[in-house]
DNA sequence: GCTATTTGTATCGTATACGATAGAATCGCA
DNA sequence: TGCGATTCTATCGTATACGATACAAATAGC
């Protein structure tokens, strides 16, 4: 008796996030934006200027990747990247005025989102409750 | 008042699935293989000769994802590809000795996993349910 | 004050993902 | 039967992800 994808729960995980990111794209496209840059907004929107350091400890992403992304997003406009003048190690991200005014463009996204799960404020917070409980589980273990 | 990441939904998925491969890694890393890799051999031990397409819809991969992923597979020696004589259209998958001989090779892989979610049987059912269910309805709004 | 270590970011190589497009094989229908 | 439409897979371009490594700036000890 073999298991297949669709009874393991990794791959519910792996294919609900593919499907998640494909129900953003219709909100984003429009915005230019694509999903990890609407999250490092996000992130910026409520601590702007934070170091590339502290954006991966919000996002859980390393700087092979932030870098690079925060790179396209300097060069769509979005943000800049300036070295810190007391400690020249650390890049301090700042939006830009077009970053600032991402977020009343983007105001319609959470309601769009909610709707395309189809879940109740209730039913979407206990779901984030669970998957951030199992992720720490999982990254407790190392 | 911003939502942060942390408090979206979006969020909880994105990080939890990049969690979910971090605990995979060591599972699979011995074993030459990486998630997705791991993820075809799962559907075809079930389900070996199958078409591109078919395991694309399994996966809910397109082929500009699988094309790719088979041929390095088939370069590590665990599935071969070739055209379907009666429809010279379809490619079919099939396990090599080596593919097949992984199953047993990975057989405690399912348990590794279960245990880094710390999470009980009925638990994971229950959260794998709710995913689907989720992902069921993002599909259809298409 | 000087160097070994640590810290913060960037670079490189490889593997997904996916939209758009291409191209060959098959099918549908006049 | 012939040919345009459809089907199936592959290719191309761009954007993540991440392990390994590099490298400059800052710090710690002696």
């Amino acid at each position: 008796m073999t298991i297949s994808p669709a009874d393991m729960l990794c791959f519910s995980l792996y294919s609900t996030q593919h499907a998640m990111q494909a129900a953003y794209k219709p909100l984003l496209e429009p915005l230019g934006l694509t999903y990890p840059q609407y999250l490092v907004l996000s992130a910026l929107w409520s601590n702007d200027g934070c170091k590339v350091g502290e954006l991966g400890g919000e996002l859980l992403l390393e700087t092979n990747t932030l870098t690079p992304l925060l790179k396209r997003m300097e060069t769509a406009g979005l943000v800049t990247r300036k070295r810190d003048t007391r400690d020249e190690r650390q890049v301090r991200v700042h939006l830009t005025a077009d970053g600032r005014a991402m977020q009343d463009r983007a105001a319609h996204v959470p309601e769009g989102f909610l709707r395309a799960t189809g879940l109740s404020i209730p039913q979407l917070a206990a779901l984030r409750d669970q998957l951030n409980a199992m992720r720490e589980t999982m990254r407790a273990k190392t």
